[in-house]
DNA sequence: TCAAGATTGATGCAGCTGCATCAAATGGGG
DNA sequence: CCCCATTTGATGCAGCTGCATCAATCTTGA
């Protein structure tokens, strides 16, 4: 339990701090400067839009998209704000409610796409063959699991247009 | 400069994004669970105790760090606070200042080794075999250059016990 | 020499995060 | 049926981040 890390591992450690914060810094810094809200705001919106009746309740956004309670409680209430999301009263658990994305919501989360994946090319895919993505993916799903006891039901959350971080 | 991003490029960006964070959670929690500051503590104390006298320019400390000018700035803050540094003035030009790591400073840092060395092997070491640390390196490694034009001129900054993130 | 620009560092403000806690509603066991 | 634990969501507080800006000093070039 007191063992020290190989400096294969340590660098390994390094490299995965320094390059997702840069490559993450990068993508975020596109989004705003094509004058885009933050990326948390598109996973919210994509989670909301990909929900079949395009509501979800705020316990569902929070276990989708990995962030605590508090944080989802705020995240919605800034969507709320700008008119991307309306909160809906649940009728049959009045502690409850269902957040549900407007047309307004529909409509940006699509238009950050088009942003959000000419990102992600220019940065990630651009740099490595598709070969080397999955090679890539290999390695990180191994140092994924097991670390929070994470439960993600369909584990690849991702199909078309989905990139849900 | 519109061209999609392949689903295995999207997965990468996606398995980067949920790995590091969850990562780097894990070893946050560790180390606060342990009693200990924050890991931006960790690393501007091994950049000072590693110069040569004991003190840097919070210039060159933030090129080291590669965070913004006013975060370094409150960062010596905290530390000058808890006297893990002290700042003193630099006679050869008024603008700046050096920052020296104290005593306690450096025992600290010591002491923080310890706690993240083993949460480093806890969990990356463990999960990855020396081959399998290399190759993901090298992965790393292609997305990480030519994103902001970084300048690391010894671009291995690290050593024996070094992991400066 | 001196004015314009660059460098160094600090700070006010707004927004976001984590933590602790709270209130309301639900559900289950005795 | 009722009390208590659990679930759901909100919020006050402190700390941290990014942004813009400021002040002081240094450097350069005409």
């Amino acid at each position: 339990m007191k063992r020290k890390p190989s400096t294969e591992a340590t660098s390994a450690w390094i490299r995965l701090m320094r390059v997702q914060s840069r490559v993450l810094d990068c993508v975020e810094q596109d989004l705003k400067k094509a004058g885009f809200p933050p990326l948390a705001w598109y996973d919210a919106l994509l989670e909301l839009s990909r929900a079949p009746s395009g509501e979800l309740r705020p316990v569902e956004l929070e276990r989708q998209m990995l962030i605590p309670q508090y944080s989802t409680s705020r995240l919605i209430d800034r969507l709320v704000d700008e008119g991307l999301a309306s909160r809906r009263e649940c009728k049959i658990d009045k502690r409850g409610q269902f957040v549900e994305i407007t047309e307004a919501g529909r409509e940006l989360q699509k238009r950050m796409w088009g942003a959000y994946s000419a990102a992600i090319e220019k940065y990630v895919g651009s740099k490595l063959s598709d070969a080397d993505a999955v090679k890539l993916c290999g390695l990180l799903d191994r140092l994924g699991c097991s670390c929070g006891e994470m439960k993600l039901p369909p584990v690849a959350n991702v199909n078309e247009t989905s990139p849900s971080r």
